[in-house]
RNA sequence: GGCCCCGUUGUGUAGUGGCCUAGCACGCCGCCCUCUCAAGGCGGUAGCGCGGGUUCGAAUCCCGUCGGGGCUACCA
């Protein structure tokens, strides 16, 4: 039995997790593949490995692994990188920062690979099998049907050259297969501890296709080499091919292609959807964009992705990536699953929201703006101004960006474009709402100055003293008249930045509706 | 089917043999505050999957069991 890396010691400090690597050669990677939109899962596996490396103040290598033409785009590869740039995830090495060890792009990178492939095959760590797709499915389901493991069975091993000849012959293509041990493979992870997989399960794996192109079973483990990582952290969907790829990389140390320790790994709890499954790439909430369009702030789904797997201690759960670097420790990462909650989410980032300056999230706030029209490209002067004055009655009333677009639509939209929720006209500007509506309208047509405070004052009297009603009776006519709903920010600063004009005609025109509403 | 991983309230977690009649946060419910909605304050709801051990003592250690998940490609 092999054990690879070997340690000893279960304690969790940082000291376990280096080994024998220093602190400051640490080196992690975060190495996608372009295909699809970047999803949250993969992102909390950018966080937790650039944690990592800012932690020791190692380094943080960005990789693209673009080896399926099929599937990879350009615009993936595109979004990838303005994600991380946008989440201030900044890399030391990698694609637009160069780097050593470059390209960082395996793409460009093929030359180095069939060099590999080929070596591996003259040293006989690798062989070359010419089973044929029929012939492999038919042999696993015999075995499943035994109940046996059903990976590859080894029939090419050991070809003699006449029965290689024969194949040859009949103009079969060949893969090339990596031969793994007839040994139980042992490693312990960062995160679960030991584990291990006997020879009975390890089987010989492919490394390059019939068609010469390599494929990720080659690839990972030989840039992970090559580019000097000292530690793997990712998902635990990899978890059971790890075994393999640790023999991948003990056979490009012994025939001298790549040297330096074997890298260390660490396997992240996966990130599970409603029914706790994986969130698939598709899943339309494991999109990353999708939070981005609905305006969650860096710091704040940074923190709630921080927060999935992993805590920063007692009764703590609100902090900065910094803190995380500071405090991150792999070996307390939780290995069970964890489940994506909106309304956490949400929670995390409505405290994010709150905690930001104000002249900062009202610019934040633009692209939101823009996006549901109430904001032009560029927006004016003047309408970012009114944004100012009106963030910090909105600013403790959202989780996410968006939510203010529905409660300052009344400020922003162009008159004739202004409209009232019918169902919220229906349940509040009834007949009784009409001598509401009047009386706000005289006091506020006598007022000289149009201030908060002098809107409260006239309307409190007129409403509230003088026709006595509830403040809830007396200000919900005038508010659904004016803003339009029934929940709106605060109605005398709402008032005071519509301005009187505005805000005369509004319920000059909501009058007629109190009869409108009556016959129902 | 096979292999591997995992298992504290609905969700995320704290907890590493006594401090646990299990803490925190989100959610949910109620109350307070209040011009609506939030925010804020107060209170409540709900958990160690199950069964055996080990021990004076177990959420914490061991075994089994059940349950969940991942992988099982010439995808990554």
């Amino acid at each position: 039995m092999r054990v690879i890396p070997v340690t000893d010691g279960v304690d969790s400090s940082d000291a376990f997790v280096l080994g024998d690597v220093a602190a400051k050669d640490v080196r992690v990677r975060f190495c996608p593949s372009p295909t699809g939109n970047p999803h949250v899962g993969l992102v909390r596996s950018a966080l937790y490995n650039w944690a990592f490396a800012r932690h020791f103040g190692g380094t943080f290598v960005f990789r693209i692994e673009d080896t399926d033409a099929e599937r990879d785009t350009e615009e993936s590869y595109e979004a990838l990188l303005a994600t991380l740039r946008w989440l201030g995830l900044d890399w030391d090495e990698g694609p637009e920062a160069g780097g050593e060890y470059g390209p960082y792009r395996q793409s460009e990178r093929r030359e180095i690979y069939a060099d590999v492939a080929t070596k591996l095959r003259e040293a006989g760590k690798a062989y070359r099998c010419y089973c044929s797709a029929a012939e492999l499915e038919e042999r696993r389901d015999a075995a499943r049907a035994a109940g046996k493991p059903s990976g590859y069975d080894g029939k090419c091993r050991d070809l003699t050259d006449e029965q290689v000849a024969a194949y040859e012959a009949e103009g079969r293509e060949a893969v090339l297969r990596m031969r793994t041990p007839d040994e139980t493979v042992t490693f312990t992870d960062l995160v679960r501890g030991e584990i291990s997989v006997d020879e009975h399960n390890l089987f010989d794996y492919v490394l390059v296709r019939a068609n010469g192109h390599p494929l990720y079973t080659l690839v990972n483990p030989v840039d992970d080499a090559l580019m000097g990582i000292t530690h793997v952290l990712r998902g635990e969907d990899l978890l059971s091919s790890t075994p393999r790829q640790l023999v991948l990389h003990e056979a490009l140390r012994e025939l001298g292609i790549a040297s330096g320790p074997i890298p260390r790994f660490g396997h992240l709890p996966l990130v599970t959807g409603e029914g706790g499954k994986k969130l698939s790439k598709r899943a339309p909430e494991s999109s990353l964009q999708l939070y981005l369009d609905r305006g969650f702030l860096r710091e704040g789904l940074l923190n709630y992705l921080a927060l999935l797997g992993w805590s920063i201690g007692e009764d703590q759960e609100v902090f900065s990536i910094d803190e995380m670097a500071e405090a991150f420790d792999i070996t307390r990462v939780n290995a069970a699953a964890a489940r994506f909650d909106l309304k956490k989410a949400e929670a995390i980032n409505g405290i994010w929201v709150r905690n930001l300056d104000v002249n900062d999230l009202s610019e934040r706030m633009v692209p939101i703006l823009q996006e549901s029209g109430l904001l032009a490209h560029p927006p004016t002067p003047e309408s970012v101004e009114l944004l100012r004055a009106a963030t910090p009655l909105v600013q403790e009333r959202m989780g996410v960006l968006d939510e203010s677009v529905g409660m300052l639509a009344f400020l922003f939209v162009d008159d004739d474009a202004f409209t009232l929720d019918e169902g919220d006209v229906a349940k509040v500007l009834k007949p009784d709402a009409k001598p509401v509506l009047e009386a706000a309208q005289s006091a506020l047509e006598a007022l000289d100055e149009w201030t908060t405070e002098t809107i409260e004052e006239a309307l409190r009297v007129a409403l509230v003293d003088g026709l006595e009603l509830k403040p809830r009776l007396a200000f919900g006519p005038v508010r659904v008249a004016v803003t339009g709903r029934r929940v709106s920010p605060p109605l005398f600063e709402s008032l005071e930045l519509l301005g009187r004009e505005k805000t005369l005609a509004r319920i000059e025109a909501a009058l007629p509706r109190t009869e409108a509403s009556t016959q129902t």
